[in-house]
DNA sequence: ACGATACGTCACTGATTGGTTACGTATCAA
DNA sequence: TTGATACGTAACCAATCAGTGACGTATCGT
């Protein structure tokens, strides 16, 4: 796989829990760096790095604020995301009702 | 981030594209990893080792069939990533909304 | 029993990751 | 202007990843 565009790839930079926490956090509204980076116990750098590639993903904005940089919250590009695991919702539907079944059985 | 587990992380799982393409087509019904090798073009190790993440992640299961080893599509985890991801809903449709009254006072 | 088939796994490779420290730049406050 | 603050970025490192070919094992057909 030659990960074309991978920057740009919403599945990937959704999968790292420090940047999905940091998505959660942005719910509460914009938030500069430094704030983020106090709440996450990792140094500065790597929470800007980690925004970067949440920036290249399009999940977050970044606003200039005198000196800090405000990012917001961009959910849109997570639409792909809830689209895609929308197609395994009956799936998993019919799961729970298998297991349900089954413990009736029982 | 030391990632404990990530081994059984879904959503690390389901960030790579190869991946997610199995599990697309686990959906048409359960397979053994040479129909998935031929149809991903990809060398069947390859293909082994991505069922092997499915299979930590309980993506997947593997049932024995004489000398196949069919594997099926376990979808329960992608709860976890719906459920994540809906908590965004709401967000993307407020910047929907904005984009839509953008557009209207044009 | 024997060859072909279907697979897992090992050993290896190059690329990517997440993290660090060090440094540069722009802004604010005095 | 001068020093502190808020940040991006470059250089680097260890760990992980996706992929390969080589090998081993179990099963099927004969």
């Amino acid at each position: 796989m030659h990960r074309a565009l991978a920057h740009a790839d919403v599945f990937r930079a959704v999968s790292d829990p420090t940047r999905r926490a940091i998505l959660d956090r942005l719910r509460a509204g914009p938030a500069p760096v430094n704030a983020l980076a106090a709440e996450f116990s990792q140094s500065r750098p790597a929470i800007s790095k980690h925004l970067g590639v949440l920036r290249k993903a399009h999940l977050v904005s970044e606003r200039r604020a005198g000196r800090e940089r405000v990012y917001e919250l961009r959910p849109m590009p997570l639409q792909q995301v809830a689209g895609w695991v929308e197609g395994y919702r009956s799936f998993w539907q019919v799961s729970l009702n298998n297991l349900k079944k089954h413990l009736e059985k029982k």
